[in-house]
DNA sequence: TTTT
DNA sequence: TTTT
């Protein structure tokens, strides 16, 4: 009844935008988010844990255009796995966050004031990702 | 630096329960959470989506103890990916949430008043799940 | 940029409906979530918290019609605090949480099976309670 | 059962830390966390809400150490509100966030590198704030 | 003022 | 009382 995942993590790449089918944005990126704590022998240890971040509709666009590699965010979203056939006809799980909320924690200009057009992304190649979901998701 | 993941649901079977070589107890189940919404048509939609939540520690006793199949429970916790080799030698990969906190919603003798013993989960049989996770997670 | 409350907790009493000059429903109750811990001494201890919540739009009429005294709920919604004058001309603050989400985690049945209406509602006395918020509130 | 309040925000002050009579460190201050939304005219709209964030303990410590005027930063905690009579014996209610985590949001260095030392707030004036609230709460 |  |  209630699934929800809140992040605050930095980008590990620029965002990718795609579209669908009926030109709706949908733009998605990798987010790591870290983890410190004493092991049982004391020793400081570290993990960085990667979510990837799945955006439709407005949110997508503003995404698209705003964030970039480095920065700090806030998501709120709902965790979401599916399965899909890649190209080498193995079937593969993933696991995604379909982001209902985010905001940018970064100070101002920390994002090297280049804006992404939406052209650009348009014709940044597909590689072996997930494929687009097929979703009438309105949150 | 933050990951959060904060679900409501029901337990699709009665939780399992495995034993680490140094015999610390760890609880896993799978959590089925559903979301209605209106399609474009108008059409009432509905999904589930599927959590496998694992859980460590003390709170790992008290859900091998006092969870069952159907039970509605709340989980707070942390969402980890993780690779593992399958018997068949094919790599898989998991999304797991690491429940830090639960709190049981169904009401009292909703869960039919069997509280399983340590010992009865000691000899369930192992299926090709992903393997135990070694970690010395302290929260 | 953040303002998020989570609580699961029980409705004190039923919930008091009121409008607003254009006809908006509020609706408005009381929440209680408990908290155990054990004190210094290790003696189990227990404390109640009471949260006034506050409902509007389409969110107010379904809490009004469907939540009653004792049932289980979810609510997610944002923390806010006010000032106003009470009856005697001392001033007064408050804090409240305005509710985005409820969900009701009461089995079906535990209400009783009475759905209060509308009207009912509408003719309930007005006591010295904070004045309805005014507020375009769109969350 | 469950009462969760997360906020990302910036803090009015500098920190107050004060002390139990047993020596434990309490700090406390005050952290605003903003909303933007368009009004029923299409007009933007801003407000901004003022939390009381409480710390006790270890995490006390750090809060008094590391935080200061301005300061982004993300709190998880615990709604309280609590009545108190104040110097002129006029009850008062009030409402704070008992802190159970916090992150620094800010890039390191936006402190303008001035960590506050245990004594200098140990020596800070008391003002007519609520009391020092008498609880064994160890979370 | 809820509930277990 | 913060910040953009």
């Amino acid at each position: 009844m209630i699934n929800k995942a809140i992040l605050i993590g930095r980008l590990g790449k620029d965002p990718e935008v795609r579209y669908t089918p009926d030109g709706a944005m949908v733009t998605s990126f990798s987010l790591a988010t870290d983890r410190q704590w004493k092991d049982k022998n004391g020793e400081r240890a570290q993990e960085t844990e990667w979510h990837n971040i799945v955006v439709f509709g407005k949110l997508a666009e503003i995404c698209g255009n705003y964030l970039a590699k480095g920065l700090l965010v806030y998501i709120e979203g709902r965790i979401r796995s599916r399965s899909w056939e890649g190209k080498d006809g193995v079937k593969r799980y993933t696991t995604e966050i379909i982001a209902q909320d985010m905001k940018m924690l970064s100070p101002k200009g920390a994002d090297r004031g280049e804006v992404r057009t939406q052209a650009e992304g348009h014709f940044s190649p597909f590689n072996d990702l997930p494929p687009l979901p097929e979703d009438d998701v309105p949150f």
